[in-house]
DNA sequence: GCCACCGGTGGC
DNA sequence: GCCACCGGTGGC
């Protein structure tokens, strides 16, 4: 895969206690993570995913993480369980009389210590996503994270590994913050989907908009955005990447016909 | 009728 | 192979 930083995150679910809302992990080299947004929509954050729309799966298999690729070369990493490991993100868990339309979500924001290597978890969304705007040029250490937990240091054990329990994702580092009253959220598709996940950026007044086109189409009739300083610049549609493999259905080959 | 979600594809 | 974009539609 690449060389270059990458982030994944992985949803978490609960077990994050600090996460109120939903984070994701992740880290670069230096890491970092991305948040996603998790779970159903209206929901408030007070749960992160893990309630998803039914009853909650409470296990972390939908936990989103974000790691970094470079540590993983360090051996810092173990690398990702086998996928038959990974439960499926539905199934398993729920009740097979529910129609499981639950699609992991973010269940917690993790960032890599650049210096020890261990997994921070961000205790929100917004931080996250104010860490990985800078992530490149301002790595993160376990000292960062004393802006919310004042005694952290790299000899604290990590407050995540990858065990295999959860679903993690490498984000993309350096991803603007989204403008003020603007939300990116981040939605994590089913496995075997031909997709991992979608972005979508939600404007003040609850307009959802699915392209760089649909953003820039709205910010020219919405000039009072433009006017506040609100940037195409401002806004990323690039998804994470799932570290399991084949969490993401490959294109099928074309059919071949015979006669 | 709306919209969240998924599939497909063109272009690189 | 990846990704940006958008059409279609099932479920509400």
């Amino acid at each position: 895969m690449q060389s270059h930083p990458e982030e994944t995150f992985r949803m978490v679910k609960k077990e994050a206690d600090s996460c109120t809302d939903s984070c994701y992990t992740g880290h670069l080299q230096s890491t970092l993570q991305e948040p996603i947004e998790v779970s159903s929509s209206n929901k408030d954050h007070s749960h992160d995913i893990g309630d998803i729309d039914d009853q909650s799966i409470e296990d972390s298999s939908k936990q989103l993480v974000l790691y970094d690729p470079a540590a993983n070369r360090a051996g810092q990493i173990e690398h990702v369980p086998q996928p038959t490991q990974y439960q499926h993100p539905f199934g398993r868990y729920s009740d097979p009389n529910v129609p499981s339309r639950v699609l992991p979500s973010v269940g917690a924001f993790t960032i890599q210590c650049a210096k020890c290597f261990k997994w921070r978890l961000i205790p929100t969304k917004k931080k996250y996503e104010e860490l990985r705007e800078h992530i490149l040029e301002e790595p993160f250490f376990c000292e960062t994270a004393r802006a919310w937990r004042p005694d952290i240091s790299c000899d604290d054990p990590a407050d995540i590994t990858q065990d295999g329990s959860r679903l993690w994702a490498i984000d993309k580092p350096n991803i603007a913050q989204p403008p003020p009253g603007w939300q990116r959220l981040l939605r994590i598709r089913g496995e075997g989907s031909t997709k991992f996940a979608d972005v979508y950026y939600q404007s003040p007044s609850g307009k959802r908009l699915r392209s760089m086109v649909e953003v820039q189409k709205y910010l020219t009739e919405h000039p009072e955005y433009m006017t506040c300083g609100v940037t195409l610049s401002q806004f990323s549609f690039q998804i994470p990447k799932p570290l399991q493999e084949n969490y993401v259905r490959k294109r099928r080959a074309p059919n071949i016909s015979f006669i």
